[in-house]
DNA sequence: GAGACTAATGACACTGAGTGCCGAAGGGAA
DNA sequence: TTCCCTTCGGCACTCAGTGTCATTAGTCTC
């Protein structure tokens, strides 16, 4: 999906080259959009600035949502190869929360820069909802991990509920990280799914019959 | 918010009396995005049905996106009324779970609309990105409670973890209810809330059989 | 009842996102 | 060079949403 651009290793392509990346495009907006406001930023703003048709930015990404997100999908790869490669022994909770915490890792130059894009994501309302339909492809790398260690359909309850309170917890120590400027994100997300066990580990709750 | 074209006890209004009700427009509305499909309907039909120019419908609604929800607002309140006048030695987690179920219980005749209107909620892409912004002030509720009950600032990552989970499990138990034609909405949102309990309590999962 | 006041309506024009269509441009292969 | 393939980008169009403003439909005062 990404990297389109950069002449395989089989062969050389067919056919006119495209005149910028997946990365490149997004980059440029996720500028813009910082510089000047997302909703201060017009398409065309962006296509002119990329140097490409406005036609074309619509090639490149289907909204002007999807613009920030960048190459979202790939982590999600990783993520699951993470999971698949974790001993099957490691209690489900401590499972996912490796895998979520390994997934929001990136190497310290890159932290300001995420920063921003989910200072933007978390924020600007169009973004804050658009995200909603990015986040089902993310439950549903936890939900598939959690319906094959319970042994049932990832479709069921359990899974999906145990993907949204993961996404919830995230997001949460997201909003947590954005807020204090000196904060880990790893931490805060380790503490957030701390909160989720010991908030709904307490056994005073009579479960209604 | 709502019943604002019924004329008041306290004497009747000035000005002219607006021509239509919130309720009387989202439900014409539902109508035709039922019939029709969501995306397959202008805003321009609606405002056709309606018997109101486009211009004014933008008044009662601020975007299409809003139409199918109705008075959510109003439910809010009653969900927050319901967690004041609990006793507050009620563990919170057993709190929030008698709140939300409140909250989603509805007289069996409406239970069918219901359905329909969070059948569109739930899969229209469009209509589930924009539900993000308006569980914001769902999340907020359950934020507010949790967070007066741990004595801290809702704004924190426990509160904000807690109403992530609770919103999470809650859309969990809608998506099986809209699965399943004769399952029951509020025995499946207790379901949702168990899984959170035992899930992460590190306790074993049984599948619903 | 006439005029003042108030609030809702709706027509019009405009911006901006997103799409269908199609010819042009840029590349490799024969 | 010629053919073929792929991307590019201009154009026209639909539709959501907004600012403006004259109009309509009420109440209140004199």
């Amino acid at each position: 999906m990404d990297a389109s651009n950069a002449p395989k290793t089989s062969g050389a392509r067919i056919g006119r080259q495209p005149s910028i990346s997946h990365a490149e495009l997004s980059h440029i907006s996720l500028q813009l959009f910082i510089e000047n406001g997302f909703e201060n930023t017009t398409v065309d703003a962006v296509a002119i600035a990329a140097g490409i048709g406005r036609r074309t930015l619509f090639r490149y990404f289907p909204s002007k949502n999807d613009l920030p997100w960048g190459d979202f999908d790939a982590g999600l790869e990783q993520m699951r190869s993470f999971l698949r490669m974790l001993p099957s022994d490691t209690p489900l909770v401590e499972a996912l929360s490796l895998a979520v915490v390994e997934f929001n890792r990136f190497p310290a130059e890159e932290i300001p820069f995420h920063r921003e894009r989910m200072d933007l994501l978390l924020n600007v309302p169009a973004l804050v909802a658009h995200s909603t339909l990015r986040y089902a492809a993310w439950r549903q790398v936890v939900a598939d991990y959690a319906a094959l260690r319970l042994g049932i359909e990832s479709d069921n309850l359990e899974p999906q509920t145990i993907a949204w309170a993961f996404l919830g917890a995230s997001l949460a120590a997201y909003e947590q990280w954005l807020k204090h400027e000196d904060a880990d994100l790893l931490e805060l997300l380790e503490a957030a799914f701390v909160v989720l066990r010991t908030v709904f580990a307490s056994l005073e709750i009579h479960p209604a019959g």
